[in-house]
DNA sequence: TCTGGGGTCCTAGGACCC
DNA sequence: TCTGGGGTCCTAGGACCC
């Protein structure tokens, strides 16, 4: 049974903070930025301020994740802001995947900086579990050079949540056994999948601990929440079971892409662009994955702040960047009202591998034109460089011609689904 | 110089069919 | 000429995660 199980939760204290940390002392700094206060933000030039990580003297300053970076200066004025630097949080990311394979190969990478280990029936290899805890915590800390902190139990939910009880670099456990003392005086909030819409419900019914959410009554919870009630009540009484998934067996669901313009889009032609910039890329990690798509959503959000979105059913599939960009221009069309846009998305999913359909769809005869040329150019980028071919139509816009990674996170983030 | 980007899952309402 | 219900598909929007 379950209860048998034996689950570690690896998390990267303050991940971007720490490995920006990392690389700047590497490159010869004598400042470590984790002891002062100190945050990863994007450029308010580009419209990108929002802090993305925050060191710990930071955190005294009430500021937070998520939060603008000029509300955060206006709490520190002193603030050290660091820009993010995605290549380096993929390789420390990686790095720390190595590492942990060495100890065992049932890994569920959850995010770049978190991950789950299944150490269940290697009480032989390993017979004390705190001991190797430590022992993996110490051995990130003192080849990689950035701490972690990480959760002992049997099920990945009460793992993810022990983790979370002490940090930075800590090791806490959290069995049924200790649910009572350990988990149910904290707050509701710090439950997984207790956010900030679920809240403030909660209090209404008098619900403020995980403690008082697990000693509720069900069918009230139920008939307020939905689903969802018994989901966290469920959680906040240590119950789930999902598996360790090895990312073989993850299949991903969808592709999206979006991005912030540094400047207003306020002309149909100039938001085309844009569209087909981030198809560009969308349709290349669909075909990088094997994959057709029949479902095409665009959204965008206004320059007060306004979001709008709009998808339409394919009766087809398609993995051709023209094809879904066209798409995507129509629904765009119908859904914009002339008003200047700081954001654009596009996003497939309804996805469906391409081994059959390849086939059917596209004998020899009948090969899509469009096919040609996407295959044609996807070889040349990854050749030469996603910068080496590119439609005319981008010279002299000020648009990036493509916009968003394509390989660089080959691990599914699968953020609320544990 | 105010407010990112990439995911998953659920619900509700309308259309349409039997 | 009183007003049934199921089912599926599609779309919009909202919740959560990192």
């Amino acid at each position: 049974m379950s209860s048998n199980r034996l689950i570690f939760h690896v998390d990267v204290n303050s991940a971007y903070l720490s490995w920006t940390a990392v690389d700047r002392i590497q490159h010869g700094s004598t400042m470590d930025i984790r002891e002062i206060p100190s945050v990863v933000a994007g450029d308010p030039k580009n419209r990108h301020g929002i802090i993305l990580a925050k060191s710990i003297p930071a955190k005294k300053y009430k500021i937070q994740t998520g939060e603008p970076l000029y509300s955060a200066l206006e709490k520190c004025p002193q603030l050290f802001i660091v820009s993010p630097c995605y290549d380096l949080f993929v390789r420390c990311s990686n790095a720390m995947m190595n590492l942990l394979k060495e100890y065992t190969p049932r890994i569920q990478r959850f995010s770049v900086d978190e991950c789950f280990l299944d150490f269940t029936g290697m009480e032989n290899l390993y017979p004390d579990y705190m001991a190797l805890a430590n022992e993996i915590k110490d051995k990130i800390k003192t080849e990689l050079g950035f701490t972690v902190s990480i959760g002992v139990s049997c099920n990945k939910l009460l793992a993810k949540v022990a983790s979370d009880i002490k940090k930075p670099d800590a090791v806490t456990s959290l069995f049924p056994s200790e649910i009572k003392e350990k988990m149910w005086p904290l707050d509701v909030g710090d439950l997984f999948m207790v956010g900030r819409a679920t809240i403030p419900k909660l209090n209404k019914l008098n619900i403020f601990t995980i403690g008082d959410l697990a000693n509720y009554n069900l069918d009230i919870l139920k008939a307020q929440l939905k689903s969802h009630g018994a989901v966290i009540w469920n959680y906040a009484n240590g119950i789930e079971n999902s598996p360790v998934r090895t990312s073989n067996h993850i299949s991903m669901k969808g592709i999206g892409n979006s991005t912030t313009i540094p400047f207003n889009v306020e002309n149909k032609e100039e938001a085309h662009k844009v569209i087909l910039s981030l198809c560009e890329t969308i349709g290349m990690r669909l075909r990088d994955s094997k994959n057709f798509c029949s479902l095409v959503s665009i959204s965008f959000r206004t320059s007060n702040f306004y979001g709008y979105g709009r998808q339409k059913k394919l009766h087809y599939y398609t993995d051709s960047t023209m094809k879904i960009a066209e798409e995507a221009y129509k629904l765009f069309d119908e859904l914009w009202q002339n008003e200047p846009l700081r954001h654009i998305g596009v996003q497939v999913s309804e996805l469906c591998t391409n081994e059959f359909y390849q086939i059917t769809l596209f004998d020899e005869k009948g090969m899509d034109k469009n096919r040609t040329i996407d295959k044609t150019i996807d070889s040349i980028r990854l050749r030469f460089g996603s910068k080496s071919i590119y439609r005319c139509i981008f010279l002299q816009s000020g648009l990036k011609p493509l916009t968003g990674g394509t390989n660089e996170n080959d691990f599914p983030m699968m953020g609320s689904t544990l």
